[in-house]
DNA sequence: CGATATTCGTTGCACATGCAACGTTTTTCT
DNA sequence: AGAAAAACGTTGCATGTGCAACGAATATCG
């Protein structure tokens, strides 16, 4: 279906499409499902996706500090700073002082906060099985692989 | 191996693990396979992944407008825009008026720019080798999956 | 116990990004 | 043909981002 239109000169180099480049379409790929997601989060709660990550992991694991939360949701601790300070003026979440080590800032849901992820989690977890139907059986073995890269080329290689 | 930790208090929210959501776990594999890359490319040609992206596709189509570039790689035009006058300015392709459409500029690879991909094509498919053989046999069905699920969102759906 | 190193979270800064607006050129419509 | 609409590429502006530096707090070591 997408034939490459070779019309220009030669230049000599090697056949190269980056339509068939495989980092090029694992990212066109998450980028069409995180804008999917990112456009209902932001027109339904004005959230941005760095906000979303916050909340989604203080949903799981309600009580955390930055640092937890920048090695669970692969996000950089400033960001994870500012994305929980734009929550707390909302009223989304509150920060303390974590009083048996005053270097940690403990972030938890507020009543609002948790309301909030009330309705906000269905959403999610109905795109994540409207995917799932999309792949069908071979869903499963897809995810697998999906953990493969994650795991193969998290650490650094040789 | 990963469980989830429910250390909190009770939030009476549904059980949501961020790390198991497909779109986080695109997002994540995506931009492991492009952190590694983009390294490469910056580290050693001094190339943002926008500009990457630029060079890709004149290396297999010279001589395109920046509104073919925008549609081929998934790029807003001002981006696309951006990263040729950088490329310019290194001397790594030339715009030019097209005389048929005074509209278009038509984007051209230079022979430094040519020289410079022989280099950095190579790179490119000794990557991607690399990640087909981690994932081996079943790769073809996930490229499948990672189409279908390009195909299946790319369009908005009801 | 005291000095040094490390961890945590925030912030300043330079830079990349998305979006809208713009001037120019071409296409469409009456 | 002439007017209105659309397409193209660039740029201004507000905002998000990564990185390094910082102050405060704790851990480690002699």
């Amino acid at each position: 279906m997408s034939e490459i239109k070779r019309t220009g000169r030669d230049t000599g180099l090697p056949d190269f499409d980056i339509g068939q480049f495989l980092p090029y379409r694992m990212t066109l790929a998450a980028q069409i499902l995180s804008e999917t997601l990112s456009r209902a989060y932001r027109d339904r709660f004005g959230l941005s996706i760095p906000e979303w990550r916050v909340l989604a992991h203080l949903a799981t694991v309600d009580g955390a500090s930055v640092r937890d939360i920048e090695s669970r949701v692969a996000m950089e601790k400033s960001k994870v700073s500012r994305a929980a300070s734009r929550l707390e003026a909302r009223g989304l979440l509150s920060k303390q002082g974590n009083p048996e080590d005053r270097r940690l800032v403990h972030l938890t849901l507020t009543a609002e906060g948790i309301a909030l992820m009330r309705d906000l989690l269905p959403l999610a977890e109905a795109f994540q099985r409207r995917i799932e139907d999309h792949l069908g059986a071979e869903f499963q073995a897809f995810d697998a692989q999906v953990q493969a890269i994650i795991d193969g080329f998290g650490a650094k290689g040789p």
